[in-house]
DNA sequence: CAAAATTAAGTGACTTGTCACGGATTTTTT
DNA sequence: AAAAAATCCGTGACAAGTCACTTAATTTTG
């Protein structure tokens, strides 16, 4: 602590570890990438929940939120917690299924398909920024890096002290 | 929506999209990095913001809050928020900037010391597990891939609607 | 077939993260 | 030197995400 280093070169030093650290440049870059997203998709009026909802189920529906939450790798809490909101919107239809009376499956109705079409010209127009910003060979690899990266993230608590 | 193609494949090809689209993958992953960290760090008691700040004032401090926050790449409210709870548990001290009235200084107590040893060889051994699972010029790669998409980020709404 | 185990969904509680705004202090401009 | 602008920090309000627990329904097992 008590280092004969002036505080502005430890400062330098300190900043120069954090910008090498994947794990403490994750957090950064995702709030940075969903804040744009917000901001994008304020034009609509809707949020990024509801965004990725609106478009797995055009794209998979009528589907359950299981389904739902598997597609997005996300707690299916968070789709749960939302569904009540756009169904009130007048987004989304949900009934349960026939088949199986645990399950409710999510559809969408004309006013569903509307609001998504308000902001899907604009994701898509994201992309298409960010595949001027990087090769279909660098996403290619970055995606490689995240498939690995999830597998590592599995690793338990035990993985991790056994290491070595 | 009505297609003939049965609701097995079109959430089979929804997945493949899912899976390909880097703004889909990166919450996802991030959640799951971060479940990790926090699964690591409750070992020591710590929560992942007490975790950094102690990090980098053992570090760069004392440091102000402002410092902090551009260290982390965070906003400035997550860090003022969690140190009244870091000072009460004896861990850090807050003194006011004599230089500049509107600063104040974080510096370690010995306990705060003790709290960042008893979380930094378990986070050591996650970095190294993780450089097991990546070589050198991956990561460097994948730096270079976050230092460009930090760019990308800074997009307004208005940089993205005149794309193409 | 009844009992036990699993699964789907809803909900409470929490963490991590942002933005916006106000008050105090410092710095810059005129 | 006074006025204006900028900066630092605290705080309220919110979004996105998790886990743990409950209830209801279905499947599996004995």
């Amino acid at each position: 602590m008590a280092d004969n280093i002036p505080d502005k070169e430890r400062l330098d030093v300190r900043r120069r570890h954090e910008t090498a650290n994947i794990f403490s440049r994750l957090p950064a870059t995702y709030a940075a990438s969903r804040m744009q997203g917000q901001r994008l998709l304020k034009i609509g009026g809707l949020s990024i929940v509801e965004w990725r909802i609106l478009w797995d189920v055009l794209e998979a529906g009528p589907i359950t939120i299981r389904d739902l939450a598997e597609l997005q790798r996300a707690d299916h809490s968070q789709i749960s917690r939302v569904l009540p909101k756009m169904s009130a919107a007048g987004w989304i239809e949900l009934q349960r299924d026939k088949n199986d009376g645990r399950q409710t499956l999510i559809s969408l109705t004309k006013e569903g398909v509307a609001a998504y079409e308000r902001a899907a010209p604009i994701m898509a127009k994201r992309r298409a920024a960010f595949r001027k910003y990087f090769t279909e060979d660098e996403i290619k690899l970055w995606l490689d890096l995240l498939d690995r990266f999830d597998v590592f993230c599995q690793l338990s608590v035990e993985d991790i002290l056994d290491t070595e």
